[in-house]
RNA sequence: GGGCCGUUAACUCAGCUGGUAGAGUAUCUGCCUUUUAAGCAGAGAGUCGCGCGUUCGAGUCGCGCACGGCCCA
């Protein structure tokens, strides 16, 4: 990149001038031995008792904030656990070293041999007798009070943000808690967790528009997948049948606050449970999560509080549109007054959209931005749910359940089909409303059929938006801020 | 895909009904050994996102494009 900034063109020759002079501006052979966290953990337990510095700690970090005295100097350096102010003076290190300290700019990675003593403000801060430069920065960082908040710049410079943006390291921390902590409550209970191809001959496990690659070697057409679902069935089908996998799917769609083109999703199933051991292990798990991430199971998400203690209220689709969509009951199985009373809400429909498919348009609308609280939605029509059990009751419907927090689905979950034969003929019908032009339509996956000849135990399954999770337990409005980085356009040069 | 808003110094932002660009931070120079948006004095720094147009004159008005944000589909 070609840089004509009069600031960065004197941060090169600064540096270019420092080197010049002999010193090592990117030395390999600093040892670190401890961390901010080691040293707030030594202040907590011995603050009083420390006695002429008490003990050395040997850090290295980034430089965040300097302000300077002539012959002595603050400072505030940054290392993954957090920050601490540290305190040079000429007397303390020595004439040469100080020297070398005036030359360094905010950005700036430096290593510290000192120990701790406490200002007159109450402030415990370290107090170098060692100083060397660890890394040099020869572009300087945003502003020191107002931080990066051009959005853009946020995502595209994303280590900026973070190094910047305390809340968002924050974020994206607690995004690790929270996978790490769905992982562990599900190995607790015996779960494998396994990863399946992401490149897939047949795109199957949902309904959604594919990425197409090509395998050069293979001479193949492949499709990054938009769900894990049928290659772990397979697995349950193989005995493995407690399994779990946490990792991306790949939708080609829309970007938008809830949506980016690869996202995160636990897939799990277990044998001999029914949709209805999910919904109650559904509960326990973010319960779980919950508490193992934030302490509670109270959250605060936008201008809403959310409680997630069990048991979460249930309905069914129908019950849903009538009461709390206002559809009249009457019209739910007559496909042309669903149109109509579709199109009076301007909900845009397609002629391959089917009753089901519209139910859940209207749902889309009408119901879904009002459940606040979690609610499981139950009841979905057997045509919108081809890898679903019907239910025994009525085979129009499935054991079906999808969860909404926060006006979003956050997961969808159901007693899966074992049936060979009635698997079959549901992807018949998906590939006949593919033929009807709908494009989201299930492909006919002739392999996964054969493996449920062998025969697949009674299992339920469920998917989790682990981004929506994330976006709920942080607070976060858009998935772009739980993303490190998020997909935006190319830019061009500016 | 549509609507609204944004893009000005490295960063955060001003810039009115058109008259050739400003602040703070950062940078550079000098002073300064307990500051924390340190302070004081001085200096340098801009293809006003890109293009076309209107005008004697455009950061400002019009059209188009690019990128981004929010909302809608």
């Amino acid at each position: 990149m070609e840089e004509t900034s009069e600031v960065i063109r004197k941060c090169h020759e600064k540096a270019k001038s420092m080197a010049a002079d002999g010193l090592d501006l990117y030395p390999n052979d600093f040892k670190v031995e401890h961390t901010v966290a080691d040293i707030r953990e030594y202040l907590t337990e011995n603050k009083k008792d420390i006695e002429d510095g008490g003990p050395v700690f040997i850090l290295a970090g980034r430089v965040i904030s300097i302000r300077r005295f002539g012959k002595a100097a603050f400072f505030h350096i940054l290392d993954r656990t957090g920050k601490i102010q540290a305190y040079i003076q000429q007397n303390g290190v020595g004439k040469e070293s100080y020297s070398l300290f005036k030359k360094i700019d905010r950005g700036d990675y430096v290593g510290l041999k000192g120990n701790l003593f406490q200002t007159k403000t109450g402030e415990w801060s370290l107090s170098a007798h060692e100083f060397s430069l660890v890394a040099k920065a020869i572009r300087p960082l945003p502003e020191k009070f107002h931080g990066l908040k051009d959005p853009e710049k946020r995502y595209r410079q994303r280590y900026l943000d973070l190094i910047m943006n305390r809340n968002v390291r924050d974020i994206f921390l607690k995004r690790g808690l929270i996978v790490q902590a769905f992982r562990n409550f599900l190995v607790e209970r015996d779960y494998c967790e396994v990863e399946t191809p992401m490149m897939q001959p047949i795109p199957g496990g949902a309904e959604a528009k594919p990425f197409k690659t090509y395998h050069n070697a293979l001479g193949m057409e492949l499709f990054l997948r938009i769900a894990p679902e049928l290659y772990l069935k397979r697995l349950v089908i193989g005995g493995v049948d407690r399994v779990f996998e946490i990792n991306r799917n790949f939708r080609n769609e829309g970007v938008s606050t809830q949506h980016n083109p690869e996202f995160t999703m636990l897939e799990f199933y277990q044998a001999y449970a029914t949709y209805e051991d999910l919904m109650k292990l559904t509960e326990e798990m973010f319960v779980f999560v919950a508490k193992e991430v934030l302490g509670e199971t109270t959250i605060v998400y936008q201008e809403n509080e959310i409680n997630l203690n069990p048991p979460w209220r249930r309905m069914t689709l129908y019950d849903a549109l009538t009461t709390l969509g206002e559809t009249p009951p009457e019209i739910l199985d007559d496909k042309e007054k669903l149109t109509a009373f579709a199109t009076e809400h301007s909900i845009p429909l397609r002629k391959s959209h089917s009753r089901g498919k519209i139910l859940t348009k209207l749902f889309d609308v009408l119901v879904e931005p009002k459940l606040i609280q979690p609610t499981f939605i139950t009841g979905y029509p057997t045509e919108i749910s081809p890898l679903s059990r019907k239910s025994p009751s009525d085979p129009g419907l499935t054991d079906r359940f999808e969860l909404f927090i926060a006006g979003r689905e956050i997961a969808n979950g159901f007693s899966e089909l074992n049936d060979p034969v009635d698997q079959k003929e549901r992807f018949l019908q998906q590939v006949a409303d593919r033929d009807a032009g709908d494009e989201e339509a299930h492909y006919m996956d002739t392999e996964y059929i054969q493996a449920l000849e062998y025969g697949m135990p009674p299992t339920a399954g469920e998917g989790v938006g682990i981004d929506r999770v994330v976006m709920l337990l942080t607070n976060a409005a858009s998935i772009r801020e739980v993303i490190f980085f998020p997909h935006l356009k190319t830019a061009q040069k500016r």
